[in-house]
DNA sequence: ATGACGGTGTGGCACCGA
């Protein structure tokens, strides 16, 4: 069983790597932000002929999350419950799997643009939200894995430049701070799970090479309930597809579930 | 301090991402 995250900015645009990528990879279920598209364009019928269920909530230019899996989906939930928001971040769904449900939540966390501003104010709030309800979806579904693009880099090794980004966006204590919350909640960082190189990445600024430089940051993350980390066997970034012709500027991260 | 690259919407650029 592979489970696997990917912000592929623009369906539109990346719907062919997405589908090369799943024939490559036939991962169970992956879950994409970044749609870029509203409901009514969604390709379903592609990836249905790829094999996959999709479960979405998409928004028009920014945001936009979506669940593909190949077991049928129930019990969709978009966004946070009781925390009013306009934009379409976050998608939870319980796949059908044989060795019992297993709950996704998918999600697409506020990008913050700078320390004090009102956009990260919001993206406090929304981590705040995120936390308190993931409390409850962690008790009602024990076996539930959080995915998604974090724009938060955990700690110091997931970042091209530690001492220099000190206190920027993605590297603030309160953003380190929340991500620390979710751990306490009983999550365990997948990645971190296993032995890892050093500067392992999965988002590479367009600008100035930064993939070619490989100044990154790991921002994309699969944290994973205490009833499922024993199964986790392994996780990995899949750097491949940022090779790509017109990539996508994160790279896919995928964990194995035994 | 700024811009660099890419996607989108829509208008001949601005905004946003991270």
């Amino acid at each position: 069983m592979q489970i696997a995250t990917w912000n592929i900015n623009s369906l539109t645009v990346r719907l062919p790597q997405v589908l090369d990528w799943l024939a490559a990879h036939p991962v169970d279920a992956l879950c994409l932000q970044e749609l870029k598209l509203t409901d009514d364009k969604f390709p379903h019928a592609a990836l249905e002929e790829a094999g996959y269920h999709a479960a979405v909530f998409g928004q028009k230019t920014y945001n936009g999350v979506a669940i593909l899996s190949r077991f049928p989906l129930s019990e969709v939930v978009k966004n946070i419950p009781g925390f009013e928001d306009e934009q379409a971040r976050v998608i939870a769904a319980t796949l059908a799997t044989p060795t019992g449900p297993l709950r996704l939540v998918n999600t697409y966390f506020v990008n913050g643009q700078e320390p004090g501003s009102e956009k990260f104010a919001y993206k406090l709030r929304w981590l705040q939200a995120l936390h308190d309800w993931l409390r409850s979806e962690l008790a009602a579904h024990p076996r539930l894995a959080l995915l998604g693009d974090f724009n938060v880099a955990p700690e110091d090794r997931d970042s091209y430049d530690p001492e220099g980004l000190r206190g920027s966006i993605h590297h603030t204590p309160e953003e380190r701070a929340h991500f620390q919350a979710l751990l306490d909640l009983g999550l365990s960082d997948a990645f971190r799970l296993f032995e890892q190189a050093d500067k392992s990445f999965s988002w590479w600024d367009y600008r100035m090479l930064g993939f070619q430089k490989n100044r990154g940051l790991r921002i994309d993350h699969i944290l994973v309930s205490e009833a499922l980390r024993g199964q986790v066997t392994a996780c990995s970034v899949d750097r491949a597809p940022r090779k790509n012709k017109q990539p996508s500027d994160h790279a896919p991260v995928v964990a194995t579930l035994g």
